[in-house]
DNA sequence: AAATATTTTTAGATTAGTCTAAAAATTATA
DNA sequence: TATAATTTTTAGACTAATCTAAAAATATTT
């Protein structure tokens, strides 16, 4: 159907189009992404442009078509349903299921999907704590909100993370941080913008500004 | 570490080097086997040569080196263990999970395949009955018999297949035969070769002689 | 608005894997 | 053993995806 190659670059333009807002992505932000060069990334987004896969014009960047986005979506929903399967099933880290995830997110069959979500129980949101987009696409919105919005005493839920790097995943289990978990944040520092956060058994631990931003909750 | 073909390429010779004797390989049964041309199994093996893969002279077949037989031995290791999974897990038919195989025996990643092999609870032998070989490539020898070379009267257990063709595999189920249930053979026709075989509950079937020679079992 | 810096695109080359058509080697046949 | 048939290899071309270096367009600064 799509190359590894194509589904990747569409997954990579769905991903900044969604974190940096809705407009059209450059060449440069996906060359940095797929780590490869500009003058690839323009051949190839000819090559998706042939297909009505992006809109897209020289020098004005490039928004995914309708069609685009729902490949991409599907890829999204293949990454995610196996994260589930790796962190659920064989016991894997939220630190390592998404390097195994790239490549299984590839392999070919509706079917096979399918059967795994069913398998999985239909589960709504990755290790993460991103949305998993069903079949035709639909994704949850999430109303999660980063922790250092919210409130000093404010009771909240840990939903999610927003960065899935390995150093900050580690920093996050370190600190005793899973889905689920209930949490109170309190003052935030002054000066460098830390923020002590209170945890269930009354445990207190103080974050950076960074962390506590890619920490997402739900107030309760 | 080597690249989707490379490892096809390596389980290709390796599939049809244990199926026909142990000799060297024609280019042509490889190229048959991959359906595709002479012309670039030939480019392929010079190339598997140069990295010691095999052991290959022009005009005089091919024979895997001792690290390619490691490597063959790894790609059918997961993709037996994938059927598995599919099998027990997802509920796939015998008949539908190679397809699938196909494409998640390339997944890299040693990890994945030790947690998969845990969570399947260290299963000996794949869906059609086929052994799995180990870590190490050690593969239980298994002394499985075509159903066609048992003795009249015999009682057997139905242990595998050794053709994995849809069509086959479809007569299979539709006689009822599954992997562990008892059989009796009985005469063989004499004109034509067909076998018939008592089942279980006393019922009675009559198998072709082809299909005789591809259903595998132990006696008892 | 002119000059400078940055981003993006083009041009041309490279690599892995494949192909066709023709040549060379091997095997089978008469 | 010469001839024919088959198998295998070479030669040269093609595609997808990538790269470097240079040119063109756009954005920023003075």
């Amino acid at each position: 159907m799509y190359s590894f190659t194509e589904e990747n670059y569409l997954k990579a333009i769905y991903k900044l189009s969604t974190e940096l807002g809705h407009g059209e992505t450059s060449t440069n932000a996906i060359a940095e992404e797929l780590d490869t060069r500009a003058a690839s990334v323009t051949d190839m987004l000819k090559k998706l442009s042939e297909k009505d896969l992006v809109h897209y014009e020289k020098y004005k960047g490039v928004k995914l078509s309708h069609s685009g986005q729902l490949i991409a979506l599907q890829v999204v929903r293949k990454h995610r349903l196996w994260e589930v399967f790796l962190h659920e099933k064989l016991d894997f880290g939220w630190e390592e299921v998404h390097e195994i995830a790239e490549q299984l997110e590839h392999i070919q069959s509706d079917l096979l999907i399918d059967r795994l979500d069913d398998y999985l129980g239909h589960p709504k949101h990755d290790p993460h704590g991103d949305p998993i987009p069903d079949r035709s696409g639909k994704l949850a919105e999430n109303d999660f909100i980063p922790l250092n919005r919210v409130e000093a005493g404010t009771s909240c839920i840990l939903t999610g993370v927003s960065d899935h790097s390995t150093s900050f995943l580690k920093s996050v289990e370190k600190w005793g941080l899973r889905i689920g978990i209930r949490l109170i944040p309190g003052d935030k520092n002054e000066f460098d913008g830390s923020l002590e956060i209170e945890l269930p058994e009354g445990e207190k631990i103080v974050i950076g500004q960074k962390s506590a931003a890619h920490i997402l909750v739900k107030t309760t």
